[in-house]
DNA sequence: TCCGAATCGTTTGCCGTCTAATGAATGGCG
DNA sequence: CGCCATTCATTAGACGGCAAACGATTCGGA
């Protein structure tokens, strides 16, 4: 009776496949939504809240503000009270994806879970939630990074 | 109702993460147990035939195999009979890996879904395998790709 | 006031993954 | 029999992700 594992990581690996296709189709990067996401609700977000944010380490979101600034979808600039920190400005272009990406985004979903009654979709739902919960404990536990700040 | 589509995500996330401890603890990077998996099944397969089991470009698997093959996991030695052809033979250290390996596969699979009733656990499968089967055949249609090989 | 600790972003380098381009070998068809 | 299409692996380059090292700035306490 083995191998949930496998399964989870291919169902996800077929997800992100098809969301990456969506998100193509609009000229962005898998990924880069949620960047952008964070900036619709509230502009001008440093680096290191959005990391936060996303669960996602600083450096990617760095990396991706680099990529996502040469695509012209936002900019770059020093906080000027204190010149430690950067924020994010979303561009024009930026601002505009937001309808569209927002509707792919729930195509996709509606797609991806045309299969499953309103009840399966709870279920699953509910059992991801605790995975996720446990996966999240056992990382904390193995890893005594965060444990006790003193 | 919002974002099956980020739960998934963001689960992926946490349990790959603890995967990866689990498989650092052993001295491999994540994936790399799947190469090995099947190498344990059957050794001196090629790179791209590995690729096709685990559903992934034969790219992916070269670099893996040549970092691999730095690891002291695995060699490469080309085909006699078909010289296009290169085989991928385990070392004693990759033979060696098989039981613990395996044996932190099923811990951590126990461990993830500790939280799940037998019932719960079979109704996840059931919902992660029709969304699956769904992103699949979305990938198909939006991608001719592959469809009507003449 | 001044120096060391804390806070940020960036750089570097690695892993897994993909697509596209390249290169080497085989095999079949005229 | 010889040439061209097919079949493989590899390389190159991009993306998302991470940890560690680095550099700049701010801030608090002596």
């Amino acid at each position: 009776m083995p191998e949930f594992l496998d399964l989870h990581g291919n169902t996800n690996k077929a997800v992100r496949a098809v969301a990456d296709a969506g998100m193509r189709r609009l000229g962005l990067h898998l990924g880069q939504n949620h960047v952008l996401a964070l900036l619709w609700e509230q502009d001008g977000r440093p680096p290191g809240e959005i990391a936060a944010a996303l669960h996602v380490s600083t450096p990617t979101v760095v990396k991706m503000a680099t990529r996502m600034t040469a695509a012209g979808l936002l900019t770059r600039r020093r906080d000027e009270r204190d010149n430690r920190l950067v924020r994010l400005w979303l561009t024009e272009a930026g601002r505009a994806l937001r309808q569209p990406v927002e509707q792919e985004r729930e195509n996709l979903e509606n797609r991806l879970t045309a299969d499953l009654t309103e009840r399966e979709r709870e279920q699953l739902i509910s059992a991801l939630t605790k995975i996720r919960r446990r996966a999240l404990e056992l990382l904390a536990d193995s890893d005594p990074a965060d444990a006790e700040p003193r």
